[in-house]
DNA sequence: GCTGTGAATATGTATAGACATATTGAACAG
DNA sequence: CTGTTCAATATGTCTATACATATTCACAGC
């Protein structure tokens, strides 16, 4: 029993085999530290991360008690299309379809392709006030995508996973009938400055999103 | 400069700002931990966070980089029905639909409601070689979500989201028409014993899933 | 030039001790 | 009985130090 990993393995085996049942205290960092023969801050770190990844929780003075129901959370990577179709081992492509340029906004629709096939269309807004050198950029050669994931780091945002059925625009570019069901996704992302981007990707059809927890 | 968040900001700063351009090495802790004026372990604490949220990489001896691309995550967590449904404000209802045993699978539809609307519907299939004591189990009373939440907890798992068209199951139960496009989730967990449950849960149409990143 | 070996180095982690901070709970005043 | 105050306590974090471990790099020997 040496590293904070062993003290974490030995929490969640006594999580696991209802030693300490859900909504229990379990013992302070210091009488666990004394138990198990090692310091306290190595008991600090294996239940810290027990409770980031949801099994525990801590709170000051009150200790630390067992979740409920473990709320177990999945990660996922934000897309970025190229490296989604390469991680498939395909080459990837990408057409700018149409873009159109006001003051304010610089709207973008784009086909992304894997080994030439259709893999998904996107509808982009990105917003020149926040962003004004993306009015100067070459999208023909560079996927949006990509380049503000280069070029504007963005602080915070949201996804939407939604279904939908495939309208005209899909149909044509994603080569599918109208109307049969497409993973979607709507994303906006912000940055200190205000609102970069808003963009909903219509996957072709077939495509999934796969998480592990 | 005092908390490790503080040297986190920083370090964030820098890289956003491009002080420290993507792929490129940073100085080691010793020397961030004299110029920002705290201790090593303190800035360790803040440039593993920060690699845990993908804005770097480190390795022993080679030092630590800004990542080429910086592949932000998205945490969510895995859906409990009861829980998703109660966080909207509606009352949780769900009612068994159909079930069937065989030696080795409990299979159950099961339809939840919100507010008596129907919510989603679920096609499970529960192991019973590894998870003897689901036979006995009344799933008219607790739903088989909660039930297993409760006393089955998993050591991994997989979770798909794609889109479907409603088949005459979905249609009846969701109160749609057939072919309808639907959010349709699959998961799998397993514990160290061997798999626990399979189940594919549709939503009812318009359904989305909500990330902040 | 090639390969193996060992020294140097950056991160990973453990420890003891200290102080910070949130929160509880009990004592107390009204 | 109610609201306030204050001490006790568990976690949160910082520090300095030490050692562990992976990896790189330079150098020797061939």
């Amino acid at each position: 029993m040496q590293g904070w990993q062993d003290i974490q393995a030995e929490a969640l085996r006594r999580i696991q085999a209802r030693e300490w049942l859900p909504g229990a205290q379990i013992p302070n960092e210091a009488a666990l530290a004394a138990e198990l023969g090692c310091a306290r801050a190595t008991v600090n770190r294996a239940l810290r991360a027990l409770a980031e990844d949801g099994w525990l929780e801590r709170r000051r003075r009150a200790g630390t008690r067992v979740a409920l129901s473990p709320q177990r959370r999945a990660q996922m990577v934000v897309p970025v299309l190229r490296q989604e179709v390469e991680a498939t081992g395909k080459t990837y492509g990408h057409r700018l379809l149409h873009s159109n340029r006001t003051d304010t906004i610089l709207s973008l629709h784009a086909l992304h392709l894997a080994d030439g096939a259709p893999y998904a269309v996107e509808d982009r807004e990105i917003d020149l006030v926040t962003l004004p050198s993306a009015s100067e950029v070459d999208f023909e050669r560079i996927s949006p995508n990509e380049w503000l994931v280069q070029n504007a780091p963005f602080d915070h945002g949201t996804m939407e996973y939604l279904a939908g059925a495939a309208g005209a625009f899909e149909a044509t570019y994603l080569r599918c009938v109208e109307g049969v069901s497409l993973l979607m996704l709507l994303r906006e992302t912000f940055s200190e400055a205000g609102r970069i981007t808003k963009v909903r990707t219509a996957y072709a059809p077939g495509h999934s999103v796969r998480l592990n927890i």
